[in-house]
DNA sequence: TGTACATCAGTGAACGCGCGTTCACTGATGTAC
DNA sequence: TGTACATCAGTGAACGCGCGTTCACTGATGTAC
């Protein structure tokens, strides 16, 4: 049953891209490897001939999903700017999403409590969304803009957060309008 | 070994501020019943003598934490205005005792994937902060107080998340404090 | 290029462990008379 | 108020289950000559 190198590898990527889904679908601690193996089509006893533990996928997990929302932030931007891009982080559809979502929303709590390994992905990630975030405002104020963009993460991180956990669905388009107006409004977009 | 019916209430009580502090410090999937019961003094045998399920806990130890959130911050603010309790909130020793935490941040995403009973005591609990924060505002103008309320907890609540997840203690720091920044200078509090 | 052998991706059974939950038992508390 | 009995808080063993991890086995792929 031994595979080539390219469908080793093809294997190795549709695991990594499963436990990116099931995580942020059922949470870290809430996804099982024999389900996580079954999403990818596999069976839970080959795991460790991709990875050394659970640990280590949790982590490339987290880096692939780190990198696509900053690809997904990036391509938003890049077509309506600044406002583009919190109209779609702050979004209904992308608060129902939670399976393809921002890690950082969908994972926060259980990324605090991540061993080392993982917390420098979400590191390394997050700064990377906060100098996209910083490009969108004036670029000769630096420092500045930095800070706009962390206080707009941490505002668009948390909104999301809570629209998810409210029960009452009026309460849940409240935070994500309310603070989409608050961003796009207080916000200074390049364009 | 049967108890008087004060000392029954009492370690009801006792297993609830225990649940209250171990969901926070380890997560809800990350805390056994074993555990809580040990944290409490007691085997995990006497647990459905109180409760009749691990859910019913996790939603009684909730209501606990939001109700002592609350207290928390209105005394806060009594004391220093909305500088004061964003001060608080978004201190480092607020974020280094997980245990003792704002559960929102302590454990946002798990509340998301919680069952409707919980999600319903965190929503109910979030409309308190909002109007606690509310009142920090000119009360005249209702809707923009509470949508400086929504928005100033959406980024506190953020930027605590957050400001524990990175693995570098500067960015935790800069993380804090230019949240802080932001929210005491662009809030407009009473005093 | 062809053959012989080593490698190893994937399967499915099995490991010990801790999970949420149940239960027989205990003895002090609460209740009925 | 005192006595007899029912109640039930708490203990600790046990339940089935799913967890992360290991392993013998398979057969196709990769390698050496």
């Amino acid at each position: 049953m031994r595979k080539s190198r390219q469908e080793t590898a093809q294997t190795r990527q549709r695991i990594v891209e499963a436990a990116s889904v099931e995580f942020r679908l059922n949470g870290i601690d809430g996804t099982g490897l024999a389900g996580l193996m079954a999403a990818a089509g596999l069976t839970h006893g080959g795991f460790y001939r991709h990875f050394e533990s659970k640990d280590q996928v949790v982590a490339q997990a987290c880096e692939l999903a780190v990198g696509s929302l900053v690809a997904e932030l990036a391509a938003v931007s890049e077509g309506g700017g600044f406002d583009a891009l919190v109209g779609h982080y702050l979004s209904s559809e992308h608060r129902d999403a939670l399976d393809r979502s921002c890690p950082y929303a969908a994972l926060g709590c259980e990324l605090v409590r991540s061993e080392e390994a993982v917390r420098e992905v979400a590191t390394q990630g997050l700064e990377q969304v906060i100098d996209l975030l910083a490009t969108q405002f004036e670029p000769e104020e630096g420092d500045i803009a930095r800070a706009h963009a962390v206080v707009a993460f941490c505002t668009m991180m948390g909104a999301l957060t809570l629209s998810r956990m409210v029960s009452r669905p009026g309460l849940s388009v409240e935070i994500l309008e309310t603070a989409r107006g608050h961003l796009t409004r207080a916000g200074s977009p390049q364009d």
